[in-house]
RNA sequence: CGGGGCGUAGCGCAGUCUGGUAGCGCACCUGCCUUGGGCGCAGGGGGUCGCGAGUUCGAAUCCCGCCGCCCCGACCA
């Protein structure tokens, strides 16, 4: 993409509402615009970033045995009526009525739902386990939307739902989707520490919150140093494997982990040495419940098992807020000068500064090397713009596209550019013919 | 929902107390100059001062009502 063909619309100084790295930074890096408290239109640089992360987390979802569908954002409020949620859920959902004065409302989960499709679509034990999930926007009128996109009331969420004969299949299930989550989050370059949690309003038995630490977070979070060391990524897993399964999350719940709400002082300081107390602030990005037969009873939810009685039954609810991590992952990266992308989710590989646009020279040398990129699948965000050398420095770091290449007089004359790494900041000069092959890896 | 604050050009702000032709910086447009970390000079465009009703010869400014947004507290992916 040619920059003065694009639509970024960069800010230089900080909008005063905005009190928090990730939502200044979003704000200036023209990713998003408010429209309203806790609403927000994301703009392209922002959309891209949004539409990485989705994809990450549908083939985590895919890759444990999830099944996508799309439920709408409307949904009937009969369904929540048989829950006996439709009262308990409050001035948090917003409540709409058509022109035949039925009442609405806009989904702030799927729980519901989902039952209700399960139900009509199984009868048999044979149609078990099963995991639906879908990608789609919630609201949620929250009493104080901030932050951004990290409060939002609007807000893209990842949400599956879990069906089960039995307990232990469903603990099961509930332990593929722990793992999943942890994969899911490492290849955003975060770590994700499961805590456990409150079930909250969904109700339920076992919950664990994924948090990632940030200094901004909202929850003050006290855990295991050992958190740090331990591998988060790169540990193969069959999922169809029981205790391989049980085996990582155990592993993982095995250390110390609380929010400031669960936080148990005594417990605290009997299981973990006092060199390895560590405390900070986390971000709440997923959030898992398994909840037995909480909706599945009031529901009807059953099916025929093989003994030929109806059996209820077991399900869990596991959501990712798809639209924070966004907010939440340049919590977690970023710098005086703007955002540092992990390449997994960088909105552009690279950005190919042009030092001296309208140079012959320099335009040529440029135009080589972007289509070149761009021929080898290279997303690249190319800055042709008439503008000094400076301001697209500027630009660049604020945006913070993980790999800058520069190209100007200075190296042209030697036959070289220059590539940055924005999260280090090393420069390195390379030959302009060897400029795609070191970035096209 | 309780408490506090703010709405003036795309962004950041001054002007409001004490009513009298709406201003500054950045951004933007034109020309020249420049281009290795937000460059310089000259010229220029852009605002029903959040909305409505009032007081007044005259309202961004005073009065009344409303709306929006932000911050602090109790709740949430």
């Amino acid at each position: 993409m040619r920059l003065s063909q694009y639509f970024l619309p960069i800010l230089r100084d900080d909008p005063k509402e905005a009190e928090i790295a990730s939502h200044k930074l979003m704000l200036r890096a023209g990713m998003v615009r408010q429209e309203a408290a806790g609403s927000y239109s994301w703009l392209p640089l922002g959309y891209r970033v949004l539409r990485k992360i989705e994809q990450i987390v549908r083939e985590e979802q895919n890759r444990a045995g999830a099944i996508e569908v799309l439920m709408p954002t409307l949904q009937s409020a009969d369904l929540w009526r048989k829950s006996g949620r439709y009262d308990a859920y409050g001035k948090e959902m917003l409540r709409i009525k058509d022109r035949q004065d039925r009442d609405l409302l806009y989904g702030p989960t799927n729980e519901e739902m989902i039952t209700d499709i399960f139900r009509s679509g199984v009868q048999s034990y044979k149609d078990v386990p099963r995991n639906l999930y879908h990608i789609q926007w919630k609201f949620r009128d929250e009493v104080r939307p901030r932050f951004g996109v990290m409060r939002g009331r609007e807000f893209l969420m990842k949400d599956a739902y879990s069906f089960d004969l039995t307990r232990e299949a469903g603990q099961h299930s509930y332990n593929k989707m722990f793992v999943s989550y942890l994969k899911t989050f490492a290849r955003m370059g975060l770590k994700a520490v499961p805590m456990r949690a409150e079930t909250g309003p969904i109700g339920g038995k076992d919950s664990h919150e994924f948090l990632i630490l940030a200094p901004t977070g909202e929850s003050e979070v006290f855990f295991d140093k050992g958190f740090h060391d331990v591998d988060w990524q790169n540990f193969e897993i069959d999922y169809d494997n029981v205790e391989d399964v049980a085996g990582v999350v155990e592993k993982f719940t095995s250390m110390y982990a609380a929010t400031s709400e669960m936080h148990d002082g005594a417990d605290y300081e009997k299981r973990v040495p006092a060199d390895r107390r560590m405390t900070g602030r986390g971000i709440e990005v997923g959030h898992i419940f398994f909840f037995g037969d909480k909706y599945s009873l009031p529901m009807g939810c059953e099916v025929q098992g093989p003994d030929g009685k109806k059996v209820v039954l077991q399900s869990g609810s596991y959501g990712i807020g798809v639209s924070r991590l966004v907010g939440g992952i340049i919590e977690a990266s970023h710098d005086k000068d703007g955002i540092i992308w992990p390449e997994a989710v960088a909105p552009f590989k690279v950005g190919l500064i042009n030092i001296k646009s309208g140079d012959a020279e320099a335009d040529a040398a440029c135009a080589k090397i972007y289509k070149a990129l761009e021929a080898k699948g290279v997303e690249v965000l190319y800055d042709d713009r008439q503008q000094p050398g400076g301001a697209k420095f500027a630009t660049m770091d604020l945006i913070g596209l993980p790999w800058q290449v520069i190209i100007g007089p200075r190296g042209l004359k030697d036959g070289i550019a220059e590539v940055k790494h924005r999260a280090t900041g090393q420069r390195e000069n390379v030959a302009l013919d060897k400029v795609v092959e070191k970035l096209a890896g």
